[in-house]
DNA sequence: CCCTGATTGTTATATTATTACTTAGGTACT
DNA sequence: AGTACCTAAGTAATAATATAACAATCAGGG
């Protein structure tokens, strides 16, 4: 469940609290409201919190949502990338390792002498708790 | 190159046509202003031709950019996903048909239940010119 | 003609993210 | 102690991206 990464800062540890205790992602706005009675004031505060634990791998930006969520991926650090299935209808996040799929990106990467930095892999859709309830 | 499609409208024409015009990904506002001459006043007139673009597959959009891009990719009506190796020092951006990748996702999503609708791949890194002239 | 649905125009506003500048703390060296 | 240096944090203003709400226009079909 831990990674390896400095000592968090008072903002960054604010931070990362709120997004690990949260049950899906949360918007950078979304968490300055939820940090206003811990002293929030300001976006970059947020932002700038937000930009380290990124970097420290604790926390994954969802490119298609413009949000955050911690990172809940056991064995995510033994993996380049993380993938996220959303679903639309219950905002629920699933973070899982597409080794397979990676390996054919990567694959795709060595024959075209791409030096890759990051990957981005979100798919959308209803996931089968929704898809079951809806049956109802 | 031609998808199936239906008639373009005005707006929608006058989108693609810059989108097809431009070498690279373009955001909706660099759109609008590329687009006053032609009547373009408010940024809804882009998106919602934007909309509809990406609806008939003609257009893509980059979640990671925010940004879109014209479909170049000869196959792209055969396959249910494009893959997109953005240059973060040029801003060329390549579409490919992660084949396999897609598989692997697909079996994921078979294993899950979960209904899959839209899928995001987005790599980001230094392309193969870019890498060659920072040698020089 | 009248109804309907799709498209467009326009204004205002919401949401997401960054720039610029300042203040505060800690560490290292003198 | 004093200074230089670095990182973090605070604050205000603004930029960039996206949508809501409502009015006007236009094309077919009955
Ligand atoms: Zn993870
Ligand atoms: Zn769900
Ligand atoms: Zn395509
Ligand atoms: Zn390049």
């Amino acid at each position: 469940m831990a990674h390896a990464h400095p000592d968090l800062t008072k903002n960054q540890a604010l931070v990362f609290g709120k997004l690990s205790d949260a049950s899906g992602p949360l918007t950078a706005y979304a968490l300055l409201d939820n940090l206003r009675e811990n002293g929030f004031r300001a976006p970059l505060q947020v932002y700038r919190a937000l930009d380290k634990l990124v970097d420290y791998g604790l926390v994954h930006r969802l490119e298609s949502l413009n949000a955050f969520v911690a990172c809940r991926h056991k064995g995510c650090a033994d993996h380049k990338t993380a993938a996220f299935a959303i679903c639309e209808t219950c905002g629920n996040v699933q973070e899982f390792s597409p080794d397979r799929a990676m390996e054919d990106l990567l694959r795709w990467t060595r024959e075209q002498e791409f030096k890759l930095s990051r990957t981005t892999i979100e798919l959308r859709g209803i996931c089968r708790a929704c898809s079951a309830s809806q049956q109802a």
